[in-house]
DNA sequence: CGTTAACCGAGACGGTACGTCTGGTCTTTAA
DNA sequence: TTAAAGACCAGACGTACCGTCTCGGTTAACG
């Protein structure tokens, strides 16, 4: 039952230049500096054809970050801190760079930037909030499994609870760029994989000689 | 040297039902709803009174927040794993409340809700964001010190990092309600606790009976 | 050369029901109580709509007086004093119409009313008053010919100054409504007319029979 | 019967500061940028007892007007058009000054500056405008007197109407400079009591000879 | 010489209009 | 049907200014 489009296909080009126009206003004057008549002019398109794509400034967001995010890819080389260090960096660093959007680089800037703006937009809109959520489901599946799989071979206690896991080192992070602004460098994402698997690997197994100072 | 008040002084009567009317109109409508022309109208005030005080919506919101949190109090029993679960519960509970203002009660809903429009708020304006941190430092310093308090007496291995404890849990939750929606109940914190403080005994030490499973 | 209109055109309906609910409310309480958004909710319109097309409250005001001015028809019937009592009742007739807008009628009423707010808006914005003058241009050139007339078919003085005289009479009058308060009225504009021909009709030609008592 | 003021004296200092700061806003910013709060602010001195000796912005603009108003003496040298040249050119002199008040001089501005907002201000209060006549009473009295004296001694037609005469030549001063915008200078007064005095004469008495052509 | 009434400064207050801004929808003509 | 253009509705925002009120404190004239 396929359903068959007619009339005048929709651009690819516009679309891509609301999204060129979007980041491009989006990085020099963060989020409420966005606004959508601004990204139409910029990209030299029509409100009407903006929004017949992204029913709302916040969808926009969302498919901004998507396109601006990194892919961060997950690999598992069976060695668990190495691993989930070069996660959450790569999870940190998306982090401190969209906070940094928008605003001039200052040591003592606590604010979270873009990041709060999109979870602001993800719960004024439920849909948002899906896509948002759909956008990181895989990446956080893999990094699921590698939790899992470290316990399943003996690296991480048999009681260990992989989501609570994840919960304590994603959480950790974006606590600190949500809530209290306190900066996320790798010494801290250091620090806390070392606390999380302090507790969570088998007390009596031998503690791994750590390959990285 | 004391300073000398000069003119009208500020009647707190205005603030009080600036204060009141807010937070009716937030509890009703959710963030979004809450307008200043309507707060005002509702506490019979002037706009220019209210301007006075909060120079903001998100400034006025801060203010919303210290007056409808409920104060957390810590205790130290020198029972971590007790006193842990009564603040985590705690925080969870005034989030979840917070999270559902002004929205009608869904079990699937995901939404933020005016937790989001916060830490919206507190990245927007530095100084709200400041105001905001300033209001949780007192008792986070009190769940800090608890967990130093419980690594000195040795119910936490001498390694441990109490800061890092604390984000880990304190953001697990937020995490929770901020980025993935997923409800944070009391068996949550219950598994939460439990993960944190798995091993962070030190190993050596005879393993306490856990009287819940 | 077309001027290819594009985009949605400027509702008609909509100006005119801004005028219409702009006169409404200038008639029943006058210049002070005119406000936009009470003009703007009558119409049923929304204030930018408004603000698209009179930029300013001012502006408004010169379209309502466009608007409300009856014309006042300019008859060259070769009789000189009887085209110009015509002409400055008619004048007197309006502003005595628009000094009483808004005001209960009081006989030792000596305000000025709506003509003053309509004065200090030319003075406010130079284009308003361009705008205002722009209204006059063409009746108060017929007045000037009608004078100028008079003057080439001897019925005036060969040495008389159309101008001059047109502001005589048509002076007094606003002198009268905008600075003195005295009123103005047909009794008045005779005196006023005769005083002015007296003095400007040739002196050796016996005084034409007045037709009219 | 007189009336015992107890309590402190109004100071005059006060009153005076008031009036030199109202005077310099007003030269330097014309009467939309004056402002009571900036009054106040400039005079040292609270708002309060600026409302106690003028009640309305309105009214302290007359007590400005007749600060600033150069006293024009009127002066009977038994030669009316000498007299009345004076007279007038003094009164053009003030109005043109006053419409130049606050704003840059260019020769093409038609604006009528604060003369149109004093217009205003007299036509929004009623005892505003009952002083603003009050304050021309005297010379306008004298300047009818001027022209009374004329006709009685001959030097205008036995039925000459002195008040209209006047409201000639006062109104069409005022004419243009509030409602024509058009310049009136030195030339104009001369062209306007020329064209006054034309034939008020007496017909049949020998013309005078006018030594300016 | 103390009372007392009216003043003074500072500044908060109620009220209200203003003009701006933005989000999202609708109506044109053209492709 | 889409596109571009731009008008449209809706409504919050923050500002500005007016004229009033409330403080604590001051200054005469009255008694």
């Amino acid at each position: 039952v396929r359903q068959v489009r007619r009339g005048r296909p929709r651009s690819q080009q516009a679309a891509d230049g609301i999204l060129a126009a979007a980041q491009d206003l989006l990085l020099s004057g963060g989020y409420d500096d966005l606004c959508i008549e601004d990204v139409a002019a910029r990209a030299g398109v029509a409100k009407t054809t903006l929004y017949r794509r992204w029913p709302t400034k916040d969808h926009l967001l969302v498919a901004l970050v998507a396109k601006i995010q990194d892919n961060v890819p997950v690999t598992d080389t069976q060695d668990l801190r190495h691993d989930l260090s070069t996660y959450l960096n790569a999870i940190a660093d998306a982090l401190n760079h969209m906070r940094r959007i928008g605003r001039p680089h200052q040591p003592d800037d606590r604010s979270a930037g873009v990041v709060a703006a999109i979870a602001a937009a993800a719960a004024r809109h439920a849909d948002v909030g899906a896509a948002l959520r759909a956008q990181f489901a895989h990446r956080n599946a893999l990094a699921h499994a590698l939790l899992e799989g470290a316990r399943q071979r003996g690296d991480l206690r048999p009681d260990a609870d992989p989501a609570v896991l994840f919960d304590q080192l994603a959480g950790a992070i974006y606590y600190r760029v949500l809530v209290t602004g306190e900066p996320v460098d790798a010494a801290y994402v250091q620090r806390l994989v070392d606390s999380v698997l302090a507790t969570a690997q088998p007390p009596t197994a031998p503690q791994p000689e750590r390959p990285h100072p």
